[in-house]
DNA sequence: TAACTGTATGATAACATATCATACAGTACA
DNA sequence: TGTACTGTATGATATGTTATCATACAGTTA
């Protein structure tokens, strides 16, 4: 349960520790029920401030992937299909769409495209347990 | 050559004209010596400020997909291979970790997700020509 | 009660996004 | 040459995002 963060990057802190979890969660290091550290404890870990580790537990419990109990912790959500299937399929259409355009505007075909994809899904899955 | 603005969208304006262009140049829309409205024309049309049409041609530019030309215009820049293949597999990838994390995080089987991409894929090159 | 949890608020700072106005400089053409 | 179009550049302004800092409130556990 060891996140990283890269100060240079463009993406914001914040950011990076969501898809972060996001990804232990989807790989099964992460499962529902389990406690993560507490927003004192992530905040003092990664160096960041508290605020913003608070942040990060807000969104993510927003997007229903996280509970916090006051007085308790954060944990894992247990999964529930919490929203459209017609609008996950235009969130994940997005993401595709961005990945497609960058890939064949730097001249891959779409062979070399699903096999980048087909490494990420390797390591995705490598991740977990 | 029609672009369309969301004022809702949490995406800037800027990126998201910057997305549109990119695509119509990938889906052969345009090519490569194909003039582009100017600055002016551009900020007109879509009721932005010709500053912000600006910044899009400039990125554009610095992407090496246009080529700017003082009185004379933009234009869309022959297709060179301009940066390293390893810096485009890393772009791409981790485009595509980001698709796949939000895919499986509300469920979706690696088949379902292929069928999206298969599905963008399609969209992209049907807009062409 | 003590020590931990999450929650909330106000202040501050740096940066990104977008608009507005104005001016400069290169190109094309009558 | 002059005019009208190009892109280029700069300073001012406004709003929102990102992140930090300090402080306080409230629920849970032992």
């Amino acid at each position: 349960m060891l996140f990283h963060i890269d100060y240079n990057s463009s993406q914001p802190i914040y950011q990076q520790v969501i898809e972060q979890i996001k990804l232990t969660v989807v790989n099964g290091g992460l499962n529902p029920g389990d406690r993560l550290p507490s927003i004192r404890e992530l905040a003092r870990t990664l160096k960041i401030n508290p605020t913003t580790a608070a942040r990060i537990y807000n969104e993510l419990a927003h997007e229903g992937i996280l509970i916090l109990r006051q007085g308790q912790g954060a944990f894992v959500a247990p999964k529930v299909a919490s929203i459209a299937s017609d609008e996950i399929h235009r969130i994940v259409a997005t993401l595709a769409r961005k990945m497609l355009i960058e890939g064949l505007r730097f001249g891959l075909t779409r062979d070399e495209i699903d096999l980048i994809i087909d490494g990420e899904y390797q390591n995705i899955h490598k991740g977990g347990e």
